[in-house]
DNA sequence: TCTGGGGTCCTAGGACCC
DNA sequence: TCTGGGGTCCTAGGACCC
């Protein structure tokens, strides 16, 4: 169901214009200081193996590592010699998937001016918080879904300001887990998830229909949440550089150019416009994969096949813990030095059998050049459909 | 600089059918 | 023979996000 935000006016105090967008601070470098305090205030480099002189990227620098010039996604190496001193560690996914666990638990406990608070998880470190219902909203019912009030008229007035809860957030996540963040603040998700780069470390923004223009009017299309290099580049082809170029610009040369759909949806983000809910619907995986580059280009074309009958066998394990079979099969080739192609098949019928589904992915090399040695191999697994579908 | 691993959604062309 | 228009499915690739 969707419930548009920002627009209606309520005795209450007008919570429902507001949605908080809470994000950790350097949350997988903060992870590893809470349990090794000697490394506070170091620069930090969380990444791969964490051994820097193999192929993989950084996942998150810590604040001090960052003014190495250190930051997501560079090549492990590269952050090496950017910062030597830098203390490299591995990635523990489930150390960081412990610790998000908290942290959303922590902001589903709270309320908001006697209010239920609805999240939606983002990520391991993110969520957009909106004030919930505290009842039936009338002939369509509750609309929040999961949230309830508890004491409806019992409690304290609390926090109208959203500058208050906004505190009140990062008191309690650093309370409870000893972990700091930033809240944006916005009339709607977009604008609360680019206010919150404006409030990091540590601290709050606003971003509303009266201000957008004057923060974001100016900045590059890039700055949108939706618009990376390659789109940022074909807007400047149009001649769209800024934030205020977009929101000005025909929608129908949009929509001719970077298509039916994205057209307008870039016209819409360029004016901050977005009326999409916060919905605390649990997340349902489409598929899952599992890919893995080698320390060493594979050269024998058994190597490969062996890697991906493994890296099969491993996702049908992943399947099986969802409980739905595989319907599509698909495989990812990256060869020297970063050339990728993919292959997939529509299997007969689902199925979660090991030997089937291996069969299918190794199958799918056949269509592949196999003279040329191989970077990374990866496999995935579409399921089937939930019952009664997908959620929204 | 030499580029991870986990995902999602959109686009476009061809096959196939009516 | 000189051949429309629309719908759906399949497949490959691209872009983006955390």
């Amino acid at each position: 169901m969707v419930r548009p935000v920002g627009v209606v006016a309520r005795e209450d105090g007008d919570l429902r214009r507001w949605v908080l967008h809470v994000d950790l601070d350097q949350f997988i470098a903060a992870v590893e200081v809470l349990r090794h305090p000697e490394l506070e205030g170091l620069p930090v480099v969380v990444g791969g193996r964490g051994d820097p002189t193999e192929r993989g990227v950084v996942s998150t620098a810590s604040y001090a590592a960052r003014e190495f010039g250190v930051g997501s996604g560079m090549p492990l190496r590269v952050a090496a010699r950017k910062c030597p001193e830098a203390v490299f560690l591995p990635v523990d996914a489930p150390a960081y998937e412990e610790a998000s666990r908290q942290v959303m638990d922590t902001l589903r406990g709270l309320t908001w001016s006697g209010r239920p608070v609805v999240v939606e998880v983002l990520g391991w470190d993110e969520a957009f918080l909106a004030a919930g219902e505290t009842g039936p909203t009338g002939p369509g019912g509750p609309a929040g879904g999961e949230a309830v009030a508890e004491g409806v008229g019992g409690g304290p007035p609390g926090q109208h300001d959203p500058l208050d809860f906004a505190a009140t957030i990062r008191e309690e996540v650093l309370a409870a887990t000893g972990l700091h963040c930033s809240v944006g603040i916005g009339d709607n998700k977009l604008r609360a998830k680019i206010a919150t780069d404006f409030g990091k470390p540590r601290g709050s923004f606003v971003l509303t229909d009266d201000n957008w223009f004057e923060v974001m009017g100016d900045r590059p299309t890039e700055a949108l949440w939706g618009i990376g290099r390659k789109t940022a580049r074909k807007l400047a082809d149009l001649g769209i550089h800024t934030v205020r170029e977009l929101a000005t610009s025909d929608a129908r040369e949009l929509a001719a150019s970077l298509g039916p759909t994205m057209g307008p949806w870039y016209h819409r983000v360029g004016r901050g416009v977005d009326t999409s809910p916060v919905d605390a619907t649990p997340y349902v995986p489409r598929a899952h994969g599992r890919e893995e580059t080698f320390q060493a280009d594979l050269e024998q074309w058994a190597d490969v096949e062996a890697a991906v009958d493994r890296l099969a066998r491993a996702v049908v394990v992943d399947i099986d813990r969802e409980g739905r079979p595989a319907q599509r099969v698909g495989i990812k080739v990256r060869y020297r030095p970063f050339f990728t192609v993919t292959r997939s098949l529509t299997l007969p019928g689902p199925t979660s059998d090991p030997d089937t589904v291996a069969a299918a992915a190794v199958s799918l090399l056949g269509r592949v050049e196999r003279d040329r040695p191989v970077r990374l191999l990866g496999v995935r697994l579409e399921m089937t459909e939930p019952d009664g579908g997908y959620p929204r």
